[in-house]
DNA sequence: TTCATATATTTTATATATAAAATAATAATA
DNA sequence: TATTATTATTTTATATATAAAATATATGAA
């Protein structure tokens, strides 16, 4: 005999999971659009100089693609497109010629900072209507997914612990 | 003088438009290796089985494109792929050549079963320790977002309706 | 009919993205 | 020190993804 109860809960699960695919990928639609026909730019790279500009000391190829969880590759070609624009650098360290690190520039901080206070406004706008407290249980809902994806396979239900 | 409530709030707008990135990002990565590990297959191949098995009457190019809210030229290369692997059928209609039809194969039916009851599983997992109450929440909040996304820049704020 | 326009799809150029192999440099060990 | 193993990054092969141009077909108007 089937489990309706278990069963419905399955469906409400796919059905979830696709409102996250869907939500997340017309907000980052829109956020593409405008970094491109406003930035002449990519999400990527809006990306990589988030991070380098929030690290002025320099940060390695290794650490940055995983605080991007990208793959060392991918990066390798986004780092010297971004070079070439003359927004990042890329150098090797003198005591480990191995490890290369990198750098945003002058122009590249001038640049990130103009994009970030649009980006800000961008992104404001879809949460216009949400209540101060919808935002927070927002937060902790995506924040105890992203925990199960990071406990991912080791962890166990509540009933369990 | 400065606006600190405001403030907040636009960085908690960030918070969680970067936690909507993360914890979606994390999950999709969860699901494209298990296709890619389990059945050889990716995720864009699998969402367009998905579509065509939910029509055995068959969808077309223009249709499926703006279904799964890829580009035409997207579709073009995963619909051949898909029908060199014998996955789908993609025919122009008689009546408007321009126009082609695609449907799913029997095989391609059959392994999209296969694969459809794993990914129910591999997503549940994510969702293991939800109340039923907190999965209703979070699909109400999502689909808050999604309805900003498509009514984007006509939508007002409640204050102004 | 014939020409202009509109529509559906494909092609092209380019950028992301990954896994796996290759390279280069360092560290560890015999 | 030589050899081996490890580490950091790049290269390669392939798949997605888009925008813009090109192609092919259909429709509409003169």
């Amino acid at each position: 005999m089937e489990q309706p109860r278990t069963r419905r809960r399955e469906k409400q699960n796919l059905r979830i999971w696709l409102k996250m695919l869907s939500s997340t990928g017309k907000v980052e639609k829109h956020v593409r659009s405008r970094l491109r026909e406003d930035f002449e730019t990519t999400l990527p790279r809006f990306d990589v100089l988030a991070e380098l500009y929030r690290r002025p000391n320099g940060v390695t190829m290794g650490e940055l693609s995983s605080m991007l969880m990208v793959s060392n590759g991918n990066l390798t070609g986004l780092a010297n497109r971004l070079q070439q624009d003359g927004l990042i650098l890329k150098a090797p360290m003198p005591t480990d010629k191995r490890t290369h690190l990198l750098y945003i520039t002058r122009e590249g901080k001038s640049r990130f900072e103009e994009m970030a206070k649009e980006h800000e406004a961008w992104v404001g706008e879809f949460f216009k209507n949400f209540k101060d407290e919808e935002l927070a249980q927002l937060l902790t809902l995506l924040s105890k997914i992203e925990y199960a994806a990071d406990m991912g396979g080791t962890e166990e239900t509540d009933d369990e612990l």
